[in-house]
DNA sequence: TAATACATACCGACGTTCGGTACTAAAAGG
DNA sequence: CCTTTTAGTACCGAACGTCGGTATGTATTA
């Protein structure tokens, strides 16, 4: 294939197609050729120009999946106008309101056989949305005393992990029914911390996301 | 080497050999090589013929973590004097105070490139621990009024993901001091469903296996 | 003698490397 | 202003070493 005057585009390319292979297949049953022999002309010379290692391409991908994710969260968190509470409920609402959501939904990736694809996002989530966006809200929340807390870390993390993690209906592949289910248990638990913020709007979207997801199969 | 009398001994060296060099150096990074390196003189031929495959190995290496902790899980479960919280309770006491725990904690599997391992776990966890020993107990609080949730299924998951894997310090590398906080919020969760069952005495023993974990780095 | 426990030689596929080519854009020269 | 040079980038594809796995052989046990 000829050389791409822009190659960005060349990139993204490879990045849209080891995606689709990756979510598909799985990371570990996609073969470099396999990505190769869906590029459409380009070669493996072409591949480990712009990416080191098989494993470099992962890495990009699932930061092209969070990082978007990421300027929201920081935006809500930066707003200066909520305090420490109503910005987790806003959270919580304009994750599940970004349109892109209907697209991972549609995609649908396939968890099982893609442990590498799995522990990646529990790392993000774990160690880059916990401490860098739910954390600072929670903080910001015991100072203005709409959120009360001993231990804010941990506080962070379980929040996130449970509702990235437990409640995410492709990893564990739930049913309409069963995420309605997660996502009362999880209000409850929010209760437990006095954070009263997931309502019923915020329930239908979950349930609705749960739907497209169902349907596609 | 010459022929063993007993082939489940060399079964066992093999999966002795695996568990520790997929601890040290993770799944991935351990090749079918490096087994047959540190196994003493047995060759390839040894470990296909008592097991199909790499990944039969890890999964053999995962039940034999897992199965005995079951067993008492199952205990517990089938007993008979008990009510559904005190069940519960015991659940939590007993799986600590296993004299093994001190083992797998000297041993101080690395989860950093050891996503296969984690993901396994965290299935097993999902979908048998929580539907064949928490689920049970639960159904059981609920019928003899020591348990109230319109979701057991949920509930069953929610806690015991969070015991097995947010909790254990091996998988997050927590300090002795954040494993006493996320015991803390742990408790608060627990309380937030009714559960008043984490004590002092569990938080102790808690405390103590990181403090084991933390001192053998 | 049949089945089992292992050894050895070998296979294709894999991720990665590397010498090379083709193209582009900017500098240099006319 | 137009051409030539030059250096850097985009890409190619054969080759390499390692990997998980297999086929076959051999000695031991029941």
């Amino acid at each position: 294939m000829a050389r791409n005057k822009h190659p960005e585009e060349t990139v993204n390319l490879i990045l849209d197609t080891a995606f689709r292979l990756f979510m598909e297949k799985g990371y570990e049953y996609t073969s470099v050729q396999d990505i190769i022999n869906n590029l459409g002309g380009l070669s493996k010379g072409a591949i480990y120009h712009h990416f080191k290692s098989k494993e470099d391409i992962l890495y990009a991908v699932t930061d092209r999946m969070t990082s978007e994710s990421n300027k929201i969260l920081a935006g809500i968190r930066d707003a200066s106008s909520l305090n420490g509470k109503d910005k987790l409920k806003t959270i919580f609402k304009m994750s599940l309101n970004r349109p892109v959501m209907d697209d991972i939904f549609t995609v649908a990736p396939n968890f099982n056989n893609n442990s590498k694809l799995l522990f990646n996002i529990l790392n993000e989530t774990i160690y880059k949305a916990a401490p860098d966006y739910i954390l600072p809200i929670i903080k910001q929340g015991i100072s203005d005393g709409s959120i009360k807390t001993e231990y804010p870390e941990q506080l962070a993390e379980l929040i996130i992990l449970v509702a990235n993690v437990w409640m995410n209906p492709m990893i564990f592949d739930n049913t309409k029914e069963e995420i309605y289910c997660k996502c009362m248990v999880f209000r409850q638990m929010m209760d437990g911390f006095g954070l009263d913020i997931i309502d019923d709007e915020i329930l239908d979207r979950i349930t609705r996301l749960a739907d497209i997801y169902e349907e596609r199969k």
